[in-house]
DNA sequence: GCAGTGAGAGTTTTT
DNA sequence: CTCTCACTGC
């Protein structure tokens, strides 16, 4: 192809390296992006979608753009619509799998046994109906938890597996080869509650486009080109489904990074990415490997550590940057000093006018967050945690809906079941029970069997004046939904339910937080035609990205990390047993180790700057002290482009008091045992004198530096206030109510009513209103 | 029906 | 250790 000349360049194609231009330009057939980690994959895939539309190749509606999140299809629509302005306003199908799969869904719902306008599940109301299920089934709950059977549906859906086609083998993977049939329960059960689970949202789809050659024609036809992002993430339905869609035009387009393929106990199969080219025949291979991001150091350790993985498609990453800074790796005594640390380095950072919000600490499992949580609200320094709860897995989030879905959708019986006594009203399993019995008798919603039962003498006086009133209510509520705007009809909801006054009443820390989550859920729903389209966005789409007001350092998993980059990266808990994660180490085998090893590939290489990988000596689990060996990723950073150091901050003291009652945790190192591969490399500890480095209290393997345990940012924070005094009453967001017992500069010593004494700073906290 | 107690479990979580 | 969940006694 000769590519046009410089001077002619469409917009859209500046600053394009020429592999990145090829994957532009090549828009028919079938079109593999190896694209490496930095190396522009975005701007390559939203190029490509504006020379889609500028080339007048096909309409923004013939166009089906997959991504696996939100953010990731938001910040394509974004950035498309900087290139090509208007005409992005109409890509209905640029959206994640499971949105375009709910889209869909909804046009054929009746194919599959549902109703259009079906209620997506979470995965709470999942459980509850599995556990349901497990009970009626006459089966021990302890024994076979729902949470596995849960786990088990997941995995055959994600492979496309309706309940038919499961196998024995499959089968006998639940209570004795019960499993297809609970299975199947559970299906038939979505289809009378009129919903669906989030593997359905495909699967369903899948089903569809396999039965009905009609329907898949019609999208094969409109369909001209279509392209996925993090195609190694893809799982069998999402495989499966993808090549209906594209096999009758075959302009498919996948961009992916099978060395950060990390999804893999999701369902995501790597072999996707790497068998395209025999799935699609005569396919082309692009390859993106000069890398923006990082300095040459960083990407020489990241590839140095991803090539003791086998099976790779293989990629060579190269980068214009100079060298900066080789990767450190930092031994450290425990997870305290870990996050002390961390602190330190940071507050450094800081005094050199960099902003922490292009800081982030990576970690590999989430409790490890709370350490570096702990120690920032001591030293006060800004932080914010990334995942956890999203927005619509809020327990007032999923309260809220639950009223909403009941009023709008008589058939769902979860939301019933979650409302039911939610605030308290005296409706407890007796009364549901009774309710329950009702319904499956006459095959009726809880809602209409709850109506009925009124007219009997089943329940006591007092719980049947309450169901009454839930009754009478949703009745109600019902009626106005036909004359009010939807957005006024939920605020009527949840203050007539009481629900409101229920988080008012609370007087923990979390339910101001609470209250003004379901103000900003009202807030959202103004934005949305119908009740039922917003229902969808919430649990579909919305998500909440705090905003900051302030600069912040990031703490979150690698997971999470994927996709963003920092200018420093501190990677902690580099441990045998953590990471790689002792699950990974004793099940799993060797694929699980690679997906580790995929893993700190994708830590790495997320630092534009600087990566500081920590391992500590000492970890407490479970409460348990620990003493650990640094990961065997860390003896993979290949030497020349890192540094070691090592300082033991406790002191002789301290050293001697754990060396005598504690198993000598390096006493194998040297010795040919095979345990910790890392830690000689890390520490640099001398194989003929292996206790020899403690003596001196450092082993680095260069010169030795001490680094002596400064005093932390309280010294050069900001004034006292002086609005504070003992005895005060204040509020604290992390631990909420208490009474300041001590002060000391602007440290706080605070009784807090729920969390006990803490030490905190005072900018963390606001004068207690009462 | 609800608040308190003991046992058991305890990676990663785009949707 | 610390959180969740099921169960027990009021």
């Amino acid at each position: 192809m000769s590519l046009p000349a410089e001077s002619q360049d469409p917009p859209y194609l500046k600053g394009l390296n020429a592999p990145q231009r090829d994957a532009v330009l090549t828009t028919e057939g079938p079109v593999l992006v190896l694209a490496g980690a930095g190396t522009g994959k975005t701007a390559a895939l939203t190029a490509r979608l504006a020379h889609l539309l500028w080339t007048r190749k096909a309409y923004p509606s013939e166009i089906l753009s997959v991504t696996f999140t939100n953010k990731a299809a938001r910040e394509m629509r974004e950035r498309v619509g900087r290139l090509v302005g208007d005409a992005v306003e109409g890509m209905p199908w640029l959206g994640t799998f499971h949105a375009i799969g709910a889209k869909m869904l909804r046009r054929h719902a009746e194919l599959v046994g549902l109703q259009s306008n079906f209620t997506i599940l979470d995965t709470d109301d999942q459980m509850r109906l599995l556990k349901q299920l497990i009970v009626a089934n006459d089966l021990d709950e302890k024994r076979w938890p729902a949470r596995q059977l849960a786990g088990l549906i997941d995995g055959w859906k994600n492979k496309g597996l309706v309940p038919s086609d499961l196998d024995a083998g499959e089968s006998e993977l639940y209570a004795n080869g019960r499993g297809q049939s609970l299975y199947a329960q559970y299906q038939d059960r979505l289809r009378a509650v009129n919903a669906c689970d989030f593997g359905d949202l495909l699967l369903h789809m899948l089903t569809i486009l396999k039965t009905h050659r009609d329907v898949l024609q019609q999208y094969q036809q409109r369909f001209r080109y279509v392209m996925v992002d993090e195609y190694q993430d893809t799982n069998s339905v999402q495989y499966l489904w993808l090549r209906l869609l594209a096999q009758e035009r075959k302009n498919l387009c996948c961009v992916g990074d099978d060395d950060q393929s990390i999804y893999s106990w999701r369902g995501a199969r790597v072999e996707n990415i790497l068998k395209f080219e025999k799935d699609f025949p005569g396919a082309k291979v692009i390859r993106l490997e000069q890398n923006y991001r990082s300095t040459p150091h960083i990407l020489a350790a990241a590839s140095g550590v991803i090539a003791n993985n086998s099976g790779r498609l293989g990629k060579t990453l190269w980068t214009e940057h100079q060298d900066g800074e080789k990767v450190k790796v930092l031994g450290i005594w425990d997870g305290p000093e870990e996050a002390r640390r961390v602190g330190e380095e940071i507050e450094g950072l800081q005094r050199g006018g960099l902003s922490v919000d292009r800081t982030a600490i990576l970690v590999r499992a989430q409790h490890q967050t709370r350490e570096f949580e702990d120690r920032f609200i001591a030293i006060g320094m800004p932080y914010r945690i990334v995942g956890g709860f999203r927005f619509y897995e809020r327990a007032e989030i999923r309260d809220a809906l639950a009223y909403l879905r009941v009023v709008s959708q008589p058939a769902d019986d979860l939301a019933f079941e979650r409302i039911v006594n939610v605030p308290k009203r005296g409706l407890g399993d007796k009364a549901l029970a009774k309710v329950h019995q009702l319904a499956r008798a006459g095959q009726l919603p809880l809602t209409v069997a709850a109506a009925r039962i009124l007219d009997t003498d089943e329940l006591t006086p007092q719980a049947r004046r309450s169901l009454g009133n839930l009754v009478g209510d949703i009745a109600r509520w019902r009626a106005m939904g036909d004359t009010l705007p939807h957005p006024e009809l939920a605020r009527i909801i949840l203050d007539e339910s009481g629900y409101t006054a229920m988080w008012q009443a609370d007087r923990t820390a979390e339910a101001a937080g609470r209250l003004e989550n379901l103000n900003e859920l009202v807030r959202a729903m103004e934005e949305y035609e119908s009740l039922t389209a917003f229902l969808e966005h919430v649990s579909l789409v919305m998500d909440n990205e705090a905003q900051a007001e302030e600069p912040k350092v990031t703490i979150m998993t690698i997971h999470a990390a994927k996709g963003l980059e920092f200018d420093t990266v501190f990677l902690a808990g580099w441990e045998e047993g953590l990471f790689p994660s002792q699950r990974a180490l004793d099940e799993g085998g060797l694929a699980s180790l690679e997906e580790e090893r995929r893993l700190a590939y994708v830590a790495i290489t997320r630092a534009r700057r600087q990566a500081i990988i920590l391992h500590a000596a000492n970890r407490r689990i479970y409460g348990q002290w620990t003493s650990s060996l640094p990961s065997r990723f860390i003896a993979e950073l290949p030497e020349a482009h890192t540094e070691s150091e090592s300082t033991m901050t406790g002191g002789a003291s301290l050293w001697q008091a754990n060396w005598s009652d504690r198993a000598d945790p390096f006493a194998d190192v040297g010795r040919g045992t095979g345990r910790g591969p890392g830690w000689q490399r890390a520490a640099g500890v001398d194989t003929r004198n292996p206790g020899g480095g403690f003596t001196s209290r450092t082993f680095t393997r260069e010169q030795p530096r001490i680094v002596e345990s400064r005093a932390s940012a309280v010294s050069f924070g900001a004034k006292p206030r002086s609005d504070l005094s003992v005895g005060l009453r204040v509020f604290h967001q992390k631990f909420g109510y208490g009474t300041i017992a001590e002060i000391e500069g602007n440290k706080l010593e605070i009784d807090f009513e729920q969390a006990g004494r803490k030490r905190v700073m005072d900018s963390f906290v606001s004068l207690g209103s009462e």
